[in-house]
DNA sequence: TATTGTTATACTCTATAACTATA
DNA sequence: TATAGTTATAGAGTATAACAATA
């Protein structure tokens, strides 16, 4: 087995998956950081910026840029919030939330191919480790 | 289990990761792309620019600002290359052994703390899978 | 003609600081 | 005083194009 650095590994596993995931994507006129966006929107809507961006581990001001591009694509809609007029409430358009299923169902299959090369009982035990070691309890 | 995406779990378990490795290294005054450089260089030497470029998989004029900040460190020292006077031999400076020694003793502890969370067999079949990932068969 | 190293340049991603409007 | 959104700005990290020296 290899003894390259978890470092290495790490990259250049993310650099197979992006190869897989962004074409994938393509069509639809997306990336993947965009449909994590559209994922959460529509999960928790109506959210505010700084709840999406908090939920991603993104910061608040990449947050913007990202809803300004899905805003500009007819993806999300900014309107104001009901509770607190600081807040946006950003919420997926209808093409947003069929752009959202289209790309969910592009990246699984996406995310089944680069999975393709390890058994089952690998894929359970690499995500479970993932899960682990991407949570910080430094 | 989580059924967060692949691409948010390698991306945050990597972060994790370099607030790790990055601290360990910080007293030896590199990274840990420079160390991956360092080590490259110590294995193949004396090797040229591209060869150790093309090793780590980063593009020929990223290796040339890598192996200038580690010169500039007195970690490594280009000479003309004895076969081919368009290639520069680089090779590790006494010091550059001695910080490569130390930095790979930080990093070796450092993944230990980072895999902390992981059983002994998870920590096999993790490695096993990110090396197949890694490798790109596409 | 092709390759090695180099420089200049640009692009992506991200973070910091400061502003505004609201609370 | 603090928070949400925004803008301007700057810093990594990386890639592309063009050039000189050499093969």
């Amino acid at each position: 087995m290899s003894r390259r650095r978890l470092g290495y590994l790490f990259k250049h596993a993310q650099l197979r998956l992006t190869r897989l995931t962004g074409p994938a994507l393509e069509p639809l006129g997306i990336d993947g950081r965009e449909l994590a966006v559209l994922t959460v929107l529509d999960a928790r809507s109506p959210v505010s910026q700084q709840q999406a961006a908090q939920e991603l581990r993104i910061d608040r001001t990449t947050m913007v840029a990202m809803v300004d591009a899905l805003e500009r694509k007819g993806l999300v809609a900014r309107r104001p919030h009901p509770d607190d007029r600081r807040k946006n409430a950003v919420e997926l358009t209808e093409r947003g939330r069929d752009v959202l299923t289209r790309g969910a169902a592009a990246v699984e299959e996406a995310e089944r191919a680069y999975l393709e090369p390890l058994t089952e009982d690998e894929r359970r035990v690499l995500r479970a480790a993932l899960d682990r070691l991407a949570t910080d309890e430094d």
